[in-house]
RNA sequence: UGGGGUGUGGUGUAAUAGGUAACACAGCAGAUUCUGGUUCUGUUAUUCAGGGUUCGAGUCCUUGCACCCCAACCA
């Protein structure tokens, strides 16, 4: 027998765990006392499994999350392996997507395995259990089958096939192999007990006829195994010790142990462990509906920022450590819980905040001219690209009599709290210079379209030399240096915290305007230059990702902490 | 209806062995600030319910209650 998993460590031998303090969890402390006791004989071996049928998505992060983690603290490996027991659903394009999305969270894969590998040792096994009298050929349909299962408290009947020899049960269980009959005519089912408590071990399918084409092994064979029937056999032949889950497997748990009780395994038993999955709120989680999003066009597809995809989030410019470092916070544990989305993001922005350039840009643009300017100059500001980092440098930016200022920092009428831009208030604008507002034009519907304002020479620079103070810094965009951006600015995708609450239906809390596009920003000439992917803070405003593919095309990863807003909706 | 899992501020999590219920997000107040950002300080608010053991209970016992999962030839 190989044990394809056993060898080739697949993440790095051992990068040192982030220092980034490690709170106490159930899993870690199962895994240890199993070390501790030498059942496993020191080794921590886990496994990655998706179903090669959906993208990744920020609930498979804490899976990965917590897989590989464990693994590695323990000086143990994590393997990807994809579960592919199901031809109907599967594709190589789910794989390569999975492999990518997974690198880019930083996790090293390397061999990359697949449940379809051990078909051949699945079925030997299978044959071992009809041998012993475990498992026998059904002839009944799907309804039947599960008509004698019975109900919660109503134990199920045996099927009428249930008491076959081994003989006949092993030539047909062949000819099921054959292909001799028709998709699912027969089953292979486990002899447990019709009448246990626990559904799962009622008799369970290990074996259904299928002449679905399968990504790998094509049409090599026209049977498949369950899930139940072939990842805890996966698990055994990699082996794999701890093989953590998801909640709603305990239930599965007696059955992994039983199937795995009757085999020559050639390592130790793995067991099984289940955590709870993640859940925020504003979003959801599920591969049906989240495919459903897409099919009906309601976002753009499976990298649409709006989504909680690894591929959106990525486009959106979230960092992968921020994600890292959201999963490391929130633990592991067997409540099921739902995370306030604003969590994630103030993780982000932690991030962002470090790392990303400043640059102004200005969204709703309002003109603003400095009427005592010298006509047709131009004046170079120097700005630092992050206050944060000083390594970052700086930049140069031209300052001229014509301006964009964002239509939000000017009013006629001012409310107590407002600092802006205002008639008669003196505000500074970043970098350059004081002005003070003296007046402004109204078009014929009497908005606004123009703002006047004088500058005072000696605040070059954004300081006064009588050190009198202004109570706000705006940004600005020379007019005549302006380049135009394309910018998308994002409302949770759903309304409710849980969508579907209500009513049942997640998408009745569909917001109706969760994206709104801003052409023609205008935006200073360093923003022309970002790299495809680079995310950037603009400033006052938020942090904002450049398309990988779309030049000049600006996707708000979040917004900036806004006291402001917070002020008017008090008010 | 049977089985299993889980209950700590608004939210999510901590609390070695029964010994001051703590941290983060969100909120509020203030300081600093050339981003109403960042940073800093302060502050509001918590053990599902009842009973019991104990000098002392989030933790132990007991009786309830609530929520989640399980009756696919999905994973």
């Amino acid at each position: 027998m190989t044990s394809p998993g056993a060898t080739p460590p697949t993440s790095p031998p051992n990068a040192p765990a982030t220092s980034t303090p490690t709170a106490a969890n159930f899993v870690r402390e199962l895994v240890r006392q199993d070390n501790e006791q030498g059942t496993y004989g020191g080794r921590v071996q886990t496994r990655f499994p998706p179903e090669p049928n959906g993208y990744l998505h920020i609930g498979h992060a804490k899976a990965i999350h917590v897989d590989f983690g464990i693994a590695q603290e323990f000086g143990g490996v994590c393997n990807l392996r994809f579960d592919d027991t199901n031809p109907d659903t599967e594709d190589t394009e789910y794989v390569d997507a999975i492999v990518d999305d997974l690198a880019w969270l930083g996790y090293e894969v390397g061999t990359v395995l697949y449940a379809s590998d051990y078909f051949e040792q699945i079925y030997q096994w299978a044959e071992l259990l009809i041998t012993r009298g475990l498992a026998y050929v059904d002839d009944q349909d799907g309804e039947t089958i599960s008509a004698q299962r019975g109900g919660y408290g109503k134990p199920g009947v045996e099927s009428p096939y249930r008491h076959r020899s081994v003989d006949q049960n092993l030539d047909l269980f062949r000819r099921m192999r054959a292909g001799e009959f028709a998709d699912g005519s027969r089953v292979l089912r486990a002899r447990i007990d019709m009448q246990h408590e626990n559904m799962q071990l009622r008799d369970p399918v290990m074996y259904r006829i299928r002449r679905g084409h399968h990504h790998r092994t094509h049409d090599a064979w026209v049977i498949y195994p369950t899930y139940d029937w072939a990842h805890g056999q996966s698990d055994a032949i990699e082996g794999v010790t701890h093989s953590l889950c998801s909640l709603e497997f305990d239930s599965h748990r007696p059955l992994y142990d039983w199937y795995l009780e009757q085999l020559p395994l050639p390592f130790e038993q793995p067991r099984q462990i289940e955590f709870a999955r993640l859940e925020l709120t504003h979003t959801i989680t599920s591969k049906r509906k989240l495919a459903k999003l897409v099919a009906d066009g309601i976002v753009d597809g499976w990298d649409d920022p709006r989504l909680p995809t690894i591929r959106a989030l990525r486009r959106r410019g979230y960092p992968s450590v921020a994600i890292k470092d959201f999963c490391t916070f929130i633990g592991v544990h067997k409540t099921n819980s739902r995370h306030q989305i604003e969590l994630l993001e103030s993780f982000v922005r932690s991030e962002l905040n470090r790392t990303a350039q400043r640059r102004m840009a200005v969204l709703r643009p309002l003109k603003l001219v400095v009427t005592n300017w010298p006509a047709g100059q131009v004046e170079h500001v120097t700005l630092q690209n992050n206050p944060e980092n000083a390594d970052d440098g700086t930049r140069e930016v031209e300052f001229t009599g014509e301006l964009w200022i964002e239509r939000d920092d000017f009013m006629i009428d001012a409310p107590p709290k407002y600092f802006r831009l205002t008639p008669g208030r003196e505000v500074r604008l970043r970098g350059a210079y004081f002005v003070t507002c003296t007046g402004y034009v109204t078009g014929d519907d009497g908005e606004v379209v123009e703002v006047h304002a004088t500058y005072d020479p000696d605040t070059r620079g954004g300081n006064a030399p009588d050190g009198r103070k202004v109570k706000s810094t705006m940004h600005w965009v020379s007019a005549a240096h302006a380049g135009d951006a394309t910018v998308a600015l994002y409302e949770r995708l759903f309304t409710a915290e849980v969508p579907g609450e209500a009513t049942g239906e997640p998408f009745d809390d569909l917001h109706p305007a969760s994206r709104e596009l801003l052409e023609h920003c205008k935006v200073e000439a360093a923003v022309t230059d970002t790299a495809p992917g680079q995310v950037v803070q603009f400033e006052r405003l938020g942090y904002f990702a450049h398309d990988p593919r779309e030049h000049l095309l600006f996707h708000r990863t979040v917004g900036l902490k806004d006291e402001w807003a917070n002020i008017q909706k008090r008010t």
